[in-house]
DNA sequence: AAGAATTTCTTACGTGGTAAGAAAAGCACA
DNA sequence: TGTGCTTTTCTTACCACGTAAGAAATTCTT
């Protein structure tokens, strides 16, 4: 571990924080790697020994959005209702949407789901498991409040890409770090005997929230008048 | 109208089924104008004669997934429940999305919303209202439900980019064909006495709905036990 | 036949991502 | 002290994409 060679002017935070600015200021669309070295007083090409690319700067990004998030969300109790506790932590979330308006578009871009997301369905999880929801009734929750967090309908466990390539200390490591997640999943898939696949189960999914919505709506609607 | 001029061998039809197929097969990223055009044997330039650029193919596509959603919804009944109504209509929209994916992500990444957008809120507002539903609760609704069709959480009524700029018969041509859309625009716009503005309106939205979602999954929670 | 109209094609420019490798700037060992 | 290794930054250049400008092609009108 030697300290040899020409000292860093940046650093993966200095760029990051100015694409954080810069997308704040100008939006995603003017983002180009150009524009974030210009801020920097640097050239397009030294962004590149500090994030992997356009495509790892907008990961980079995301992993600040999710940051901010944690951030606002840390000190949130974890017992009473467990409504309480995914109400502030969604208020949270949106909070820091708010002051990052580009945040839902990108999280929606991206194709794979950062662990940094993983940790708020996590959390949420968490709060229904152990106010006595099924992992079933869990799993549905998550969908339907997909997108109170981020703004999305993506699907969530859809192996996306390439994720049966994960090694076994990444499937431990997952487990440990989320283990509502882990013992989600593998429920779900015991449950379902081979007809998961598919958007019929996503249909399911859908349905659920819809009704949701739909009887709230209904009582709201009976209850005013 | 003459007929004058070399025969056209392109078509705005042509060019936008040609830009679907392609997106169905390759997601929204391969699309580029340049191939758009080889798929149609023909040099990236000609499609200039019949969509207005790349924004304008891009705005083709929307048309063109609403014009699906339109005629999968086209036969419901508006008679019964409510909920039956909207229920099969966000349904329908939803097949549409399954079997073009990228329709929800080009939808939220366009920033203004079409009329064909417009028609189905209406459809779904008007639904509520003739079951007698105020504008405000339907106005709650298009929010909460909007995720449900487009899979978008986008501030719906915000006067995006020169709305302010419409014409007088635009507008009368708007309140004719969404009448339930404006009377509702107009009851809120009344109601609320100026401090509307910012996101203090759209957060309420969002308590709204999350409070939907999270005392309808209570209730099934508590059921469930 | 000449001209007008319309669509398509050719060429070329600007922008954005990034590959390849040269230049700069510090450390280690001689 | 200098010579070379290492790490970061810069220079140059290529390719893909959107599209402006105008030439070429093709048909109808007169």
């Amino acid at each position: 571990m030697t300290t040899r060679g020409r000292p860093p002017t940046l650093s993966r935070e200095r760029v990051l924080a100015a694409a954080v600015e810069h997308a704040d200021r100008s939006g995603l669309d003017g983002m180009t790697m150009r524009a974030v070295a210009d801020e920097l007083g640097v050239e397009a090409m030294s962004l590149y020994h500090h994030v992997s690319g356009k495509a790892g700067l907008l990961d980079g990004l995301v992993e600040r959005v999710m940051a901010e998030v944690d951030e606002a969300t840390a000190l949130i109790e974890t017992d009473g209702d467990w409504r309480d506790v995914v109400r502030r932590r969604c208020l949270a979330a949106r909070g820091v949407m708010v002051r990052h308006p580009w945040g839902p578009t990108l999280l929606v871009s991206r194709t794979s789901i950062p662990p940094s997301v993983f940790a708020h369905f996590e959390a949420v999880l968490g709060a229904m498991v152990e106010a006595g929801a099924s992992y079933h009734l869990g799993h549905r929750a998550l969908h339907a409040l997909g997108s109170m967090v981020l703004g999305f309908t993506q699907e969530l466990f859809a192996p996306a890409d390439g994720e049966g390539d994960l090694s076994e200390e990444e499937l431990s490591l997952m487990a440990q770090a989320f283990p509502h997640i882990t013992a989600m999943v593998a429920a779900e898939l015991h449950d379902s005997d081979g007809d998961v696949l598919g958007w019929c189960d996503s249909r399911a999914e859908f349905e659920f929230t819809l009704d949701l919505l739909l009887d709230g709506l209904e009582a709201q609607r009976t209850a005013a008048s």
